[in-house]
DNA sequence: GTTCATATTTTGTCCTGGACAAAATGTTGA
DNA sequence: TCAACATTTTGTCCAGGACAAAATATGAAC
């Protein structure tokens, strides 16, 4: 705690950072738009003031959600946090006790109560399994955290902190299952280079370890070229991709058809994840899953087209 | 797999994700340095061939290790090889029995035997206990697996799963020891924006949680305001900070040093990893760690310094 | 001969302003 | 309602100049 310096304001490259925005793209928008509109320092570098950040912030999650700069950088930092609120696609759910359990642990993500959210998510696997679990608490949980914080309501500490109870959760979980470990069908699970996101492999790997798979995850961001190495060197039957809400759609289209060139036609390719969802369906011997809970059928579908391999 | 095309190269944007180096940077190389060389395509635009972006890695690493691109950039890559061979630091190792099983461990790693990988691991584990298990084979085993990703003897997907098994272990090690929930001291663990390597946020925690502290991690990439924030919010008594072998001194220095401004004099400020190395011992009132194996003392001497709070 | 302060080189990042293709949107006709 | 085409929007790329921070070399003082 000190003296509090009148806002100096970041450089461009820490906008970029906590923005992630791309230097060029400020500096184009500020030329185009005449927003943002930083100082300069001695140096004629660019000092942004911290409300100008904030309002970049909230511009970059709008444009993640599909919409238009042009239409959003002449807006007041209110109408864009109402833009947002308007914008959640929170889902109607449908049992009002589950309904009131999930609004309990969001209580307990925003007061940073990390044992009572332990403690309530741990009450819920055992309650109901690893499997529903996932598809009946994960998988809406989400939806609603990324609501939270598509509205401002919850920060980087607390999304960070369900993020890492949710990921110990699993993981113990999953280990405590995984003794099945020469299962089939043998499964690698990974994202593309861009793609940060780990809760949702986890997920899918939660999902398949109960039917007697056997997923063996590589974490996030792998390269291409390294994941058609790794799935064939280690003989795979399916590729298991995840993709979150903010991934280009473009980007996950043409890495989806290069991989699928690139693997074997034996070795079956699956995507999942909320980044997909308006990708054309254009793409052949690629199955998309919209929803996580297609995960075990899928695997029993699978089982059933090669019976030879599934008891070897 | 289908007819192999030739090589077609990459894109600048896809070489700075490759290869970590600024776009800028590969543009001013090449008007200074004459490397790299793309090729353009219709567009003007630059495109680079796999070898050099092979060579752009290589001299990528040798710089994080401390060399200079001016002398680099001239030779060629079986010269940057050897380099690299030539500076990797392995450590001596006392313990030929230990040695040899790390070798094996290593093995598991580059031959994708992520279930003997998983056993060995899991053995050590319940032969030594959490704490020495990090302090005498994570510690070192990262040691060796960071020299031979430097080596180039292990890539991306190899480096993946070692990081993924640990990950496991660790998770679900340190879950099934946390029930002291209500801990003291209070720990809250995290890194800077720019460190995306969890293992040494995991394994300070391994090493606290069994001497009854109540940690919380935030996982990797906090920016700073947000971590003074949960410190102060949390009643934090100490903020745990890693920063793994690459992470530019003169950041961790700035953020340490501003940190420390912004949180109360009674929240200890602790910093490790191999990130720290050269740094100027200049900070005051941040315990900087050499080693993890003083994480347990020290937790102890802070106990010595507050009777009244270990009771709590 | 070591330690500290000062000069010199190296190096990464920032700047301007222009260009253009890919994506998104609007329009037209079946 | 959908597909094909025209138009606008938008992000990324380019060149080449500039400069401060980091690294290294030089020299003075103890």
């Amino acid at each position: 705690m000190n003296t509090s310096s009148p806002p100096p304001g970041l450089p461009i490259a820490a906008v970029e950072r906590d923005t992630g925005l791309a230097k060029d793209t400020l500096r184009v928008w500020e030329r185009r738009y005449g927003f943002p509109s930083p100082a300069r320092d001695n140096n004629g570098e660019r000092v942004y003031p911290a409300d100008q950040v904030d309002k970049l912030r909230l511009i970059r999650r709008l444009i993640d959600q599909g919409l238009r700069p042009a239409k959003l950088i002449g807006l007041d930092p209110a109408a864009l946090s109402e833009l947002l609120g308007g914008l959640a696609a929170t889902p109607p759910s449908g049992d009002p006790a589950r309904s009131a359990q999930f609004e309990a642990i969001l209580k307990f993500v925003r007061l940073h109560l990390h044992e009572d959210l332990r403690r309530s998510l741990q009450q819920l696997l055992m309650k109901l399994g690893l499997q529903r679990f996932v598809g009946e608490v994960l998988a809406p949980l989400n939806l609603l955290v990324g609501d939270a914080w598509l509205r401002g309501e919850l920060e980087v500490p607390e999304e960070h902190l369900y993020t890492e109870q949710v990921q110990n959760l699993l993981r113990a979980a999953i280990s405590s299952q995984a003794a099945a470990s020469e299962g089939c069908p043998r499964v690698l699970l990974t994202t593309f280079p861009d793609e940060q996101h780990a809760l949702g492999l986890l997920m899918a790997e939660a999902m398949m370890v109960p039917e007697g798979a056997c997923c063996i995850s590589l974490g996030t961001q792998t390269p291409l070229d390294d994941i058609r190495n790794a799935a064939q060197a280690g003989r795979f039957d399916i590729v298991a991709l995840s993709f979150s809400s903010a991934f280009p759609a473009r980007q996950a289209l043409d890495g989806l058809r290069s991989l699928r060139e690139g693997l074997p036609p034996e070795t079956a390719l699956w995507a999942g994840g909320t980044g997909l969802q308006g990708i054309a369906r254009k793409l052949t011997d690629v199955r998309l899953f919209d929803s996580i809970d297609e995960l075990p059928e899928a695997l029993r579908t699978w089982r059933e087209g090669h019976p030879a391999e599934a008891q070897a």
